[in-house]
RNA sequence: GCGGAUGUGGUGAAAUGGCAGACACGCUAGACUUAGGAUCUAGUGCCGUAAGGUGUGGAGGUUCAAGUCCUCUCAUCCGCACCA
């Protein structure tokens, strides 16, 4: 009873893939279960953060195979992105080639780890196909409104050449180079998800409970709803004249309407059409110009460094108070929030009021603290009592809101108003290797989309990468093609989308059936079963980029008639990073751990029994070779005494009453174990306790040597561990119970059944004896036992309360 | 600044308000031994020979009883951040 990982693990992989037994089933009149994983990008190998991931959602898709679920569990790679462009500039090799060499590579992976994937959905969102069924549904949302091109300040990263997302840009770099982001002026294509600010927000509710606090909050915070009102600012005669009459003000949002009356000048932002308007015109001063011309060149970070701004000369009216408030151009104000213009109430906004500080504009108080006086060294940011307001003082400001807001739209000068963080998410880039957005400009149709029968648009093969410009727009032949209106020569669209896009639906294509994969990207019927995925695990960096636009993408596809849900994933799980030495595991700081390596060396089932034996899953996993070490012992252990055991094809009845006490324990330990593991995958899944409740099940069980016992207490452990020690478990059920336990277990409630039970004995809160009473003892007896028991601390001391809490402890409080 | 999380032995970590440290790593001692990074046995929060004392970041509070509940506070980590 040698144990031997490599033959073992070997044997039953054959197994599994000639049985076909990951494969769903498509019945579907079976109850189900959808557990995925977040796939991976294939850069090559697995690293430790993918082995978690996958051991986790093949615990739980393992389990629901063995309560009889029918268990979906795709696994497929996310293979867009540029790092196989840049393999391409660093060796020469050819995108697809590397990326599809990568993906068999890890798909051997896969294999020697034992996860339980559908190998019949595998896919690649590379593949051909997959591009077909994509760029169909960009067409689909084009032709509702949610697809749009316009020219704007994008974020650009210089070392990717290529724009980024919003959400892709993190403190101001980028979130795959941490290159410091430029702005650019551009066109690009846009997905309208701000159509669904609010149902995006709305619906997070539906997901408390399934779903981890902190990344609901990340993505609440990230669609940012915030109440206010808008009006618009107009300019003087003087201002007017000087602007050629070509506007007549602009639109400000604030949501402090309560500090109207405390405003002392209006910010615009660089960006603004007028500034660029008097720039254009050369209505300014070189030296105003120039320094508006610094401000926009630069960087996101630069820029918040330090406010700065310069005075336009433009006066515009107090809606109000009719008084003159001068226009100031600001750095701090953002274009592409609101309207890019703002009303500043230095004396109760901190940035107005360093702004104000720093070029000397005058400070008005408005708002003063319900219980004391104004403090004008600082901005009062908090809600007050108004004074100075006209008809508003004495209004706190909450009521002051709703009145100015009201007074507003009753005067016709304003409205109130929602505004949202949240901006469209820009999607073209100017890669090679991604889908291509399927259209064409022409020269007399404009900006044409492609028929749906000429898809996919695939990418061309012989492309040179260089690393400067777009692949696409430099090949040769590829743009040319034929307008899909009128015939006449036109030009393909040469950017590619943003590899979230593919992410956005991959869940959905894993629920079509493959013999139907040729046609449709999937069915109503398979999705209306499948989804929504039960399970969904993955890490936290995903908590808004992918989460948001697959939660974006499925409410598009259910206004488009396509699937009947609003939200793909019931239940999150994030994971934890993996660590060692403290830190994330990476090749720069040369502190990674190869899955192939502690493969080869222990096996499979020794790597996933200790990711998920070392942390809860959420919990960061600190990477440890003696505690790897520990976990191939136990399984070592675990193997080798399965001798013990005699062939049964049932569980043994035992005869609980007859055993003895060593006996009793084992088998009490076996079914606790029993316990916590259904609590385990059914709603804590800490697999470091059930493990831990299995390790105390062996100790028991190693303590006595009633063969029955053994067996039974194996057909249980077994059938817990098999979604972790999947071979080693699998080996044993075949040798012993012809793979019979593998099922749901029931518990055995006599077994927890005792005559005589142990009793904590505290005096005033602190523990000092332990008794032995009868399991049906009145509490009189107990503590009358408890005191002679406790009789050495009780000497001379008067008991003033006596707490006996059943089957736990007795208290007994005493004074002198 | 705003939001969230975490704080327990030498280490990873357990504990429906009910005997803190389960389980494991490490360490110590011992056994066996073909001397091995194997296996087995015992011990292991801290102080103390012991009795005992003390102990879950810190300070208060509620309770017969607090790691757990409440208030304040400190530290670390994560996310967002000139969002008007």
């Amino acid at each position: 009873m040698e144990y031997s990982s490599k033959k073992l693990e070997k044997q039953w992989q054959e197994y599994w893939a000639k049985n076909r037994s990951f494969e769903p089933s498509e019945d579907f009149t079976k109850k189900k279960k959808y557990i995925l994983s977040m796939f991976p990008f294939p850069s090559g190998r697995l690293h430790m953060g993918h082995v978690r991931n996958y051991t986790l959602s093949d615990a739980f898709a393992r389990y629901y195979r063995q309560q009889g679920f029918n268990v979906l569990h795709p696994i497929g790679f996310d293979s867009f992105g540029m790092p196989a462009e840049n393999a391409a500039i660093k060796n020469g090799s050819h995108p697809k080639t590397w990326t599809y060499s990568n993906i068999d590579y890890m798909k051997g992976e896969f294999k020697s780890l034992g996860f339980s994937f559908s190998k019949e959905r595998e896919l690649a969102t590379s593949d051909e196909l997959y591009t077909k069924f994509e760029q169909g549904f960009i067409i689909d949302m084009y032709e509702k409104g949610l697809l749009y091109r316009k020219k704007g300040f994008l974020n650009w990263c210089p070392s990717c050449n290529t724009v980024l997302a919003n959400e892709q840009v993190i403190d101001g770099t980028c979130w795959r180079c941490d290159t410091s982001v430029v702005k650019k002026d551009m066109n690009q294509y846009y997905f309208k998800i701000t159509h669904y600010g609010d149902e995006l927000l709305s619906d997070l509710s539906k997901l408390e409970g399934g779903w981890p606090k902190q990344v609901l909050t990340m993505q609440e915070n990230w669609i940012g709803k915030s109440n206010g009102l808008e009006f618009r600012f107009s300019f003087d005669e003087v201002s007017l004249g000087r602007l050629n009459s070509k506007f007549d003000g602009f639109d400000v949002f604030t949501t402090r309407p309560d500090t109207i009356y405390g405003v002392s000048y209006a910010a615009i932002a660089p960006e603004h059409e007028i500034v660029s308007y008097m720039i254009q015109n050369s209505l300014l001063d070189d030296s105003v110009r120039e320094q508006i011309e610094s401000m926009k060149n630069a960087s996101s970070i630069e820029r918040q460094k330090e406010k700065s701004g310069v005075a336009l000369n433009l006066h515009v009216v107090h809606p109000l108070t009719k008084k003159s408030v001068p226009v100031w151009v600001a750095n701090f104000v953002l274009m592409d929030y609101g309207s890019g213009a703002v009303m500043a109430v230095p004396a109760h906004d901190e940035r107005d009021f360093d702004f104000a500080q720093k070029y000397d504009l005058p400070i008005h108080a408005v708002i003063k603290p319900f219980n004391s006086e104004s403090d004008d060294t600082k901005a009062f940011t908090e809600i007050g009592e108004l004074f100075s307001s006209e008809s508003f003082n004495g209004l706190n400001s909450k009521d002051a809101q709703a009145k100015i807001i009201e007074h507003f739209e009753m005067l016709k000068i304003g409205t109130k108003k929602i505004n949202f963080k949240l901006k469209d998410w820009g999607v073209s880039r100017q890669r090679y290797w991604g889908a291509p957005i399927p259209f064409v400009h022409c020269d007399d149709c404009g900006l044409v989309m492609e028929k749906k029968e000429n898809l996919p648009i695939a990418l061309p093969e012989d492309i040179v990468i260089t690393g400067e410009g777009n692949p696409l727009d430099k090949h040769p032949t590829w743009k040319h093609c034929k307008c899909p209106t009128c015939a006449k020569d036109a030009l393909r669209e040469t950017d590619t989308m943003d590899t979230f896009v593919e992410s956005s639906w991959y869940f959905l294509r894993f629920c079509a059936s493959p013999k139907n994969w040729e046609d449709e990207a999937f069915s109503r019927e398979q999705i209306e079963y499948w989804m929504s995925v039960d399970h969904y695990i993955g890490g936290i960096e995903h908590a808004i980029l992918h989460l948001l636009y697959a939660r974006f993408f499925t409410k598009v596809f259910r206004d488009l008639g396509y699937i009947s849900f609003d939200e793909p994933f019931d239940r999150l799980l994030t994971q934890g990073m993996v660590l060692k030495d403290g830190a994330k595991m990476s090749k720069s700081k040369g502190n990674t751990v190869d899955p192939d390596a502690i493969i080869e060396k222990y096996g499979a089932d020794t790597a996933r029994l200790f990711i998920l034996f070392a942390a809860p899953p959420t919990q960061e996993l600190e990477w440890n070779d003696s505690a790897v070490e520990g976990a191939y012992r136990f399984i070592k252990r675990f193997y080798e005494r399965s001798s013990n055991i005699t062939k049964t094809e049932s569980i043994p009845s035992i005869d609980h009453a007859s055993l003895s006490k060593e006996e009793q324990f084992a088998r009490k330990k076996v079914y606790e174990a029993l316990v916590r593991a259904q609590d385990v995958y059914n709603e804590k899944y800490t697999f470091n306790t059930m493990i831990a409740g299995v390790m105390e099940a062996m100790n028991a069980l190693n303590a006595q040597s009633n063969s029955a016992i053994w067996s039974e207490g194996y057909w249980i452990l077994a059938s817990i561990m098999e979604p972790v020690i999947p071979h080693v478990c699998s080996e044993i059920s075949s040798r012993y119970f012809s793979l019979k336990n593998l099922t749901s277990q029931r518990v055995l409630e006599e077994v927890f059944v005792e005559n005589v039970i142990t009793l904590g004995v505290s005096i005033n809160g602190k523990a000092r004896t332990e008794i032995e009473v009868a399991v049906d003892a009145s509490s009189e007896d107990v503590i009358k036992i408890a005191k002679e028991s406790a009789a050495k601390w009780l000497e001379g001391k008067t008991i003033v309360k006596e707490i006996v809490v059943p089957k736990k402890l007795v208290n007994l409080v005493i004074k002198d």
